[in-house]
DNA sequence: ATATATTAGTTAGACTACTAATCATTAGGT
DNA sequence: ACCTAATGATTAGTAGTCTAACTAATATAT
């Protein structure tokens, strides 16, 4: 029973680590990593532009690391800064052309792989591995 | 169905990344971080001192990664680099007694760490994830 | 109204990871 | 034996993450 929880936990991170690392090669060629795609992809899918708290919160990282990355997109011209009208401390993150066009590529090959790679899975065994991965999500976002 | 997919993809790493997170907030005490522990772990494990190129493929990462990590781990006075007296190249990691001391720390509190957050999950629905995650990681190793 | 607390963003320093290039040594093919 | 391949460790540069300390602006309590 103990060596099966080692196992599940075992096989949770390798399996983790192993799927970001291969998207990361798949998306390669676009010439962004996943944690600048995660971040382009956060931003377009909000109905208006978020502040940058608001992109820390949503993609669970600090404000620092957010001010970081927003530094980095800037520089690529995937994003731009916008000053807040109504509240001078804030500013919105707008994606630019470009930015809205990598997107695109990016929903695109994430889905095709996420397909691909559960493809031959069974659809029950699928739903119960979710449930138990959400359920234990929700004691994480319980007890922070 | 393939809204499920993406469920399930979500989860996956949402779950990874808080279990590593908190695991990491209850070793903080001990002054390491995980990757610091996983490399003692690993270390620890091999039933003779391992070089730094096995070290780093145990654990996934690339060479460098592990001069790097190495680095911190003499400084902080938990293993020492010993030359294999065999092939001149290499430099074996040995633990130090505060390193073995350290390895016994953490491997208790992450079997209980992992208990707990197990402890309510029925063991049928268990096996089935573990199985499936188990397949998933087949995948990425045959095609690397 | 003013003092205090909170929030948004920033900077600085540390840790963990990568790739690419380099050096020394060993292993293999001829 | 000797030239070439491969291997182990290293360095340098970059990305992404954290915490802690800071500034500026806004909100709240008295």
């Amino acid at each position: 029973m103990s060596e099966l929880k080692e196992r599940f936990s075992s096989a949770l991170h390798n399996t983790s680590r192993s799927w970001r690392q291969a998207l990361d090669r798949r998306l390669k060629y676009l010439g962004v990593s996943q944690a600048s795609w995660m971040t382009i992809a956060v931003a377009a899918k909000a109905g208006s532009p978020l502040s940058q708290s608001e992109l820390a919160d949503r993609l669970g990282v600090e404000g620092a690391t957010m001010v970081a990355m927003v530094d980095r997109l800037v520089k690529v011209g995937l994003v731009v800064r916008e000053p807040s009208t109504t509240d001078r401390r804030v500013k919105r993150v707008v994606l630019t052309d470009a930015g809205k066009s990598l997107y695109g590529k990016v929903l695109a090959e994430a889905a095709a792989f996420r397909e691909e790679l559960l493809a031959g899975v069974d659809s029950n065994r699928l739903l119960i591995a979710t449930e138990l991965l959400e359920s234990l999500q929700g004691i994480f976002e319980s007890e922070p």
